[in-house]
DNA sequence: GTGGTCTAGACCACA
DNA sequence: GTGGTCTAGACCACC
């Protein structure tokens, strides 16, 4: 695992976290790798998770209960503010690539339903 | 710049000359950068900017003229067809990054008009 | 426990001891612990427990039994006026933060009933 | 500078910028001691500060400005809802405390009205 | 100079 | 074992 993006790296891996519960890969209540399991995974210092897992605490998408670990948050409704956000970024950033490339941002539903149909 | 994906530096180069062609900040039938200050922007080995210099040839994105340098191509054809291609590529995945996150494919024009209409 | 406030050790055990008493924890009449397990329980010094209970006595809020120990005073009115002026000295030291705070002492008195209201 | 209350230490300083910002000793927009100057101050670690810091403004409390320093928010309504928070806290404990004593309540706001009274 | 991040390593409370 | 805190010391970006 590469960290050079600029990004400091806790917040690297707060996104990583955060898409792996987006995504279903960590579901709902299931404990997290300990932060040193975690820091050793990813090749990082325990002090770097732990501030991963504050930040994602302090969101409230994650919880932890001392001595036994970090879990997935158990609310619903967090996890689909969690997808929803994650949803809005891929849409803005994906919605700039197209600019940059020339089409209007009205035009791109339209060009993604032909993407769609084509694919069929 | 990193080139640790996992493919070839050269396809890699070849990509990153594609967009920005495709993004206008190269322009039909400018010039690009000789071979040499490239690897030295790019902090690669000259050789491998010469062969993605090829292949971006052999696909009649840029032609060559001996002792002048590589310039982009004046086909504008060519150029509207790299286009597409771009967007399509960038349509597929994130598509399929929007499945992940739990959305169904024909939901999502939908989805980003509400998104355009929000950032409005 | 910390003595570094300033005061002499001995006159911040009266102060503890007051409490104790004057908030039920030492009823009228029961009997206080003996020096030695008080100077335990403390980590001080025997001889600054006794200077302690001698100043308690001196203001006839205990009494000692040679040979029994040292008691709460039997006397009501004294334990009345112990809890008045603990009393006191708390709401002048309130009104003196609540004062730093920015609020007029007058005000006080309506801003604790909206408090109390809140509350239920 | 004692720091054995039992709570973490980062905490224990937020509460005292807290308590020194409320009171218009650090007024609105003044300049924080640089976190190498409170470390040496406090006789603790540069990074407890910076998290101690960091937690303040996570509250917009104060706000950072790169290279310049850390400052307290130029924003009146977080300033009076400090205020107003340190003032409950206040009241809630005083409260306790004089339930402790034996008072009810209700009854409080007119014992303090009493002692106002006797103090003039 | 300022704050921000990261590592290394220690100790603690809780279970 | 778990997370939580703290120290020490380093390097960075910004001003």
């Amino acid at each position: 695992m590469n960290f050079d993006s600029g990004l400091p790296i806790y917040i690297q891996i707060v996104e990583i976290i955060k898409t792996r519960i987006a995504t279903g890969i960590l579901k709902r209540g299931e404990k997290l790798p300990s932060v040193r399991d975690m820091a050793t995974e990813l090749k990082v210092n325990p002090n770097t998770i732990q501030r991963s897992y504050g930040e994602l605490e302090r969101e409230n998408v994650v919880f932890t209960q001392r001595g036994m670990g970090t879990f997935v948050t158990e609310e619903e409704s967090i996890l689909e503010e969690l997808k929803g956000n994650m949803a809005r970024e891929k849409i803005i950033s994906f919605m700039e690539d197209m600019e940059r490339l020339g089409y209007n941002r009205d035009e791109i539903p339209a060009i993604i339903k032909e993407t769609i149909l084509e694919g069929k």
